[in-house]
DNA sequence: CTGAAAGCGCTAACAC
DNA sequence: GTGTTAGCGCTTTCAG
């Protein structure tokens, strides 16, 4: 069933109906609803590929979401696409796996909707220029940054939080509040990404304070799981119980950061402070509820949006702005 | 850039390039790699469009997942692009708000893609044939049912736990440790949907007992949402606290439940026992582990790919796999 | 082994 | 208002 048939059918020319179903105003309102009665008649779905490959250029905006289970990603989704189609531009979300390439899915995406422009939410940290080539529209890097890659700053956009600042002041919060013994459960050292700068953020964070940091009080995971926090919490404890505080570099491994010591007959915050960072919904439900610093996922959502349509008007502009991250205090911290 | 200019630039046809790019065996070594370099050179893309247009057939299967949030479903997502893959097919999976019409996703994902066959993660329970017309290849529904339906049950395949049962069990479950009086918070009493099926087992189980459904007991909320589950439960307190029990018809639902719980004044599970249908991840990281009817994810998936490729070899073929919830006892329900 | 050419289903000039 | 027609970028016979 093809827009020929539909033709055939109506006794009208294949043009005609492309009208009817582009909504063109120059069809005569007899044909019109013929041709309607026999789309619906039919169940007739007009072949998208064929469109995008006829058509020239479009309003569309790709959204390229790496991690199908982030739940931070798919909130300001929502927000984003709000934004896109109120500013008269048309949306196409792509779910990637959070292992998958970014670039080239966007790559991909782009000459298959020919797309004005590209959002990037979640991505490496480490792009070469070469790497990017393949894209070819204006495109924004939302909630991450390319700190550890070697890409023209003036080359595209980025808007997220400092995660190096803002790990820092989460550490910095538990200070303040007299804790000097900070453990610290995260996925990796050196993953040349988020891992990494939050890492950084708590050496920071003692640096400045004067303490020194102690490697038995850090343990590396392997990757963001909840089994895994689990666990590093758990040899964190049977290693050393000699730390007041513990700082977790995602909330969801704070939930099972925090369910280690639990179990561990460690109660939260009497025995042991927690911190982290993202200000996930469900961090206000668990209990103890979970201090954590909040990224602000609708701003970074709306600002990554309007520097994209800048972009577009504005060949050769190009931002890279840093949100601030703002503790929402649970009950997970004390005073020592 | 396209076919053409590849081909221009090595001095070679454009059945060429497209025979190395697609690893055809009849091109000699000596031009592969001039192609395959020049390729590399320009950071040539083929036009994804282009080519589902002009490809006849596929072996292509198409995931629908409905609901981006939804972890449940993107835990499935996994197993079952494995699952295809190792069966020699090629999974396509698309995302789609969980407010979106599916079935007409679905059926321009199949155009789009020439697809063999149709997976659905999560729809609406009430499909009519009609509908269904536009998709013309073989399907099953995932994790849902058409129970409110009236879909000829030869025309398509399901695989799904027995919401109403599973309910029934869980709050029998209750029952058996002593319960009478057991509140429930529930989206919606009559949604033709999953909060109405496991809303019924609710009261199957009280009836089975012979206990006698109070309506003071059950509060409805309008949405899975926790925001929304945490009020309702507040909302279920100020009327009355003459229960002992809580039954939540989602994982989520209940942990947002157990914190309203635990701000009223109310402890789990010494004052309230609180038990919950879908076996989520992070209800074993919350205090106190939440008791819940897990749903067999990983069968569920294999099931249901095993399902569709059978549905495939053989026209006609389709099946309705009722799979079991089997209960995981946290530390959220007390003998009473 | 390689090239020429016929479409895949649709849109958008361009005629009438 | 409506029809005709030239591609969009690619794969795939069919010749050579």
């Amino acid at each position: 069933m093809t827009i020929k048939d539909i033709a055939k059918n109506c006794g009208v020319s294949v043009s005609t109906v492309s009208r009817v179903l582009n909504s063109h105003p120059d069809v005569s309102e007899e044909v019109r609803q013929r041709v309607l009665e026999e789309v619906e008649r039919c169940a007739y779905i007009p072949n998208d590929s064929a469109r995008n490959l006829v058509k020239s250029s479009s309003d569309a905006i790709g959204v390229v979401v790496r991690g199908t289970e982030n739940l931070f990603f798919s909130r300001m989704l929502q927000t984003i696409g709000d934004e896109i189609t109120q500013r008269g531009y048309a949306p196409v979300p792509h779910f990637i796996d959070s292992e998958a390439d970014e670039v080239k899915a966007g790559a991909i995406l782009e000459r298959e909707k020919k797309l004005r422009g590209l959002l990037f939410l979640g991505g490496r940290y480490d792009y070469v220029s070469t790497e990017l080539a393949a894209i070819r529209v204006p495109f924004v890097c939302c909630s991450y940054t390319n700190i550890f890659g070697t890409l023209n700053e003036e080359s595209y956009s980025s808007v997220s939080i400092d995660d190096r600042l803002t790990a820092c002041r989460a550490v910095g919060e538990l200070i303040s509040r007299g804790h000097r013994r900070i453990a610290a459960v995260i996925p990796a050292r050196s993953d040349r990404s988020i891992s990494e700068l939050r890492y950084l953020g708590y050496l920071d964070a003692l640096m400045e304070n004067g303490i020194e940091a102690d490697s038995a009080l850090i343990e590396e995971t392997g990757s963001f799981d909840m089994r895994e926090s689990y666990e590093g919490v758990r040899r964190l404890l049977e290693r050393t119980e000699d730390f007041t505080a513990l700082f977790m570099i995602s909330d969801t491994m704070a939930i099972a950061g925090m369910k280690a010591l639990e179990d561990c007959g460690k109660h939260v915050p009497q025995d042991v402070s927690v911190i982290a960072i993202d200000g996930l919904n469900v961090s206000k439900y668990i209990s103890p509820t979970l201090s954590t610093m909040v990224q602000p996922a609708d701003e970074m959502a709306r600002e990554s949006v309007q520097i994209l349509l800048k972009m577009l008007e504005d060949p050769g502009y190009s931002r890279h702005i840093r949100l601030e991250a703002v503790l929402r205090e649970g009950a997970s911290v004390r005073n020592v």
